[in-house]
RNA sequence: GGGGGUGUAGCUCAGUUGGUUAGAGCGCCGGCCUGUCACGCCGGAGGUCGCGGGUUCGAGCCCCGUCACUCCCGCCA
């Protein structure tokens, strides 16, 4: 017999009866009747309730087993008698009846639970990550991960694309997020920085003939870090291809993620491909978002011409000077209380507008404090404008264009919550394309990249020669599911010549670019194949599978949202000698004072 | 860097208008219990009410500051 096992904890069913059997195990759970002790053991696979009493020499030795000590229990496999059966358990058919035991290692009082299903601080729970892994849903989204990313690999592969590793201490991006920099020993004062994604190398693998790239690719970034994204380091299903126009890329990657959330979603309904597109105007417009939820049925519509020149007072003077107004309905909501108005008012101050007008468009006919200043002919105008119906309701957001679109977005989105109008079960995909190439910087007036200055510009060189560059596309894109951005991508720019001209429009001279970019423009001027691809965040696809708010349920060993690892203690400080080694010098900020532990 | 929320036993939380010795559940320790599966019953230990200051006869509660965590904004080519 094995000294460990012979089977798992999952494994025995009925049929064992009367066999034999070695299991090792967590103590999971004991139910201990003075004569009679219970003992769930628990392993990867499942659990089994093991059975001694108090005639047996192992009854004392386990009942003295603290929860989450792990055991070896030899003994027979028993069928439990009909009204003792457990269906909740796939192991419930059966119980072992432990003949001897082996303590393999003690647990100490527990700082949190294994067993059931109690909330614990974040905190906590990332000190005892390995105690919180152990827990059942935790564990579930690890196990989901590794098979949705053995999923993408065998899907990216069977499309044709090869997997490659692409260096991780690398040189720093010029542009971009912060860059992890890491101190070089040989080179004093000189920095290696973690790539942010593999971009330029994945380029370069292009222009290295190997046509179609993809990696489980580590990205690092020195941001804040947010519900749905992780501070310091993250993964994406990073891909590139060759000789691609936008719609081959789409074509490409939307089997591979309709074909990810079928396969994980539970049923969950799937938009099929080919996913719909949505321009960045259009998104900015009917949602409010570059990042449309198609979960949400509510509609931005423009009103702006019916508030120019009414009896609207404020709209009206803000209108004249360049702002716009936005409808955003509310569907079904005429018949609110007012308080109910009142509280989306308080909500709309407290993120930062004004108030938040709007009209009941009652049986009685249309009314509120705006409706009241506005003729019925405009009334009537915003009506059809917005698709409204007795017994709706509509919102005005009025602002700058872009501001209004992002607070029109901000409010599609607390009515669709607020009147639950989100459809469920289901997972949304869309493409927002037809980005921008540039935008203005209001503060100082200039014309700046809007996004990834190495897209390539709708309409090419000639466009970047003969058109106002604010209205100059990009062929660079997003797919977003469920209002997540899951991904960036582009068709790059692999020709020096645009890439000069488009980097003059943003106001960098050609010295500039091939100072910060002369790796890759390099690379370009000895026949570089058109290219393309973008890279899927992978830890907000199993985000999005697992059904988590978090992004670090999802993640083995996460950072807090301060990017501190508290489980390894990092970052940490270092020796003196390793600092002089490495030709650095600390020029500290004054140390917080009553810095206390945490509460842990 | 800024804003919101939270902070009371190891954990989850309650704590009335500012008023006697700060409570419950889980966990822990002890006792009882031979068919439980969130076992049950009895008892016990366990508190710098995050920290500091203030107001008050009196502060877990009110005020100011601060720290930690979290959510959001900024940031994220």
């Amino acid at each position: 017999m094995h000294v460990y096992r012979t089977h798992t904890c999952g494994q025995l069913k009925a049929t064992d009866a009367d066999s034999q059997v070695r299991l090792s195990g967590w103590v999971h759970r004991k139910r201990d009747h003075g004569n009679l002790l219970f003992v769930d053991l628990r392993d990867h696979y499942g659990i089994t309730q093991c059975v001694a009493d108090i005639s047996s020499p192992v009854f004392s030795v386990l009942e003295r087993a603290r929860p989450e000590s792990v055991v070896t229990v030899t003994g027979k496999v028993v069928l439990r008698s009909a009204e003792t059966v457990n269906p909740r358990l796939p192991t419930g058919a059966i119980e072992l009846q432990v003949a001897e035991v082996e303590i393999q290692s003690i647990a100490d009082v527990l700082p949190m639970q294994v067993a059931g299903d109690q909330d614990y601080p974040e905190d906590m729970r990332l000190k005892y990550r390995f105690l919180d892994l152990r827990r059942e849903d935790v564990h579930a989204n690890m196990m989901l991960r590794a098979k949705v990313i053995a999923f993408l690999r065998r899907a990216m592969q069977d499309q044709g694309f090869t997997e490659f590793q692409t260096p991780i201490l690398t040189a720093s991006s010029p542009e971009g997020a912060r860059d992890y920099l890491v101190p070089s020993r040989l080179h004093p004062g000189k920095f290696y920085a973690l790539p942010q994604a593999p971009q330029q190398f994945k380029q370069m693998l292009m222009v290295a003939g190997f046509d179609r790239y993809f990696q489980i690719a580590p990205c690092f970034r020195d941001e804040a870090g947010r519900a749905d994204r992780s501070p310091g380091e993250f993964y994406q299903l990073d891909f590139e291809m060759s000789y691609v126009t936008q719609d081959d890329v789409f074509a490409a990657i939307e089997p591979v993620l309709e074909g990810v959330f079928r396969e994980f979603g539970q049923g969950r309904a799937v938009t099929p491909a080919p996913f719909p597109r949505i321009a960045y105007a259009d998104a900015m417009l009917k949602y409010g978002s570059d990042k449309p939820d198609l979960r949400n049925p509510i509609l931005i519509a423009d009103v702006t011409e019916p508030f120019r020149g009414s009896g609207f007072g404020l709209f009206a003077k803000l209108v004249e000077k360049g702002s716009v107004v936005r409808a955003i309905p509310a569907p079904g909501a005429a018949g609110q209380p007012r308080s109910w108005f009142d509280k989306l008012n308080e909500w709309a101050r407290e993120n930062g507008a004004g108030g938040l007008g709007y009209i009941q468009f009652a049986a009685e006919g249309p009314k509120g404090p705006i409706a009241k200043n506005l003729d019925p002919e405009r009334v009537e105008a915003i009506r059809v404008a917005a698709g409204l119906s007795e017994g709706d309701a509509v919102f005005f957001a009025c602002d700058k264009p872009l501001a209004a679109a992002k607070f029109a977005g901000q409010v599609r989105t607390k009515l669709g919550t607020e009147l639950d109008l989100l459809e469920k079960d289901v997972f949304k995909l869309c493409w927002t394309v037809d980005f921008p190439m540039y935008e203005l910087n209001e503060d100082t007036g200039l014309v700046e990249f809007s996004h990834n200055p190495f897209s390539m510009p709708q309409g090419g060189m000639e466009a970047l020669q003969t058109q106002d560059p604010l209205t100059i596309n990009a062929y660079q894109y997003d797919i977003i599911c469920n209002g997540i951005e899951l991904s960036s991508g582009a068709i790059r720019n692999h020709r020096p010549d645009i890439m000069y001209k488009a980097f003059e429009i943003a106001g960098y001279t050609a010295a500039h670019v091939e100072e910060h970019f002369g790796g890759m423009l390099n690379a370009f001027k000895f026949g570089a194949p058109p290219h393309g691809g973008a890279a899927p965040g992978v830890d907000r696809i199993v985000m999005l599978l697992a059904d988590e708010p978090n992004i670090r349920e999802v993640i083995l060993f996460p950072m807090n949202q301060q990017a501190q690892d508290l489980l390894m203690q990092a970052p940490a400080a270092v020796l003196p000698e390793r600092l002089r080694e490495l030709h650095l010098k600390l020029d500290l900020p004054k140390p917080k004072k009553d810095a206390e532990p945490t509460a842990s």
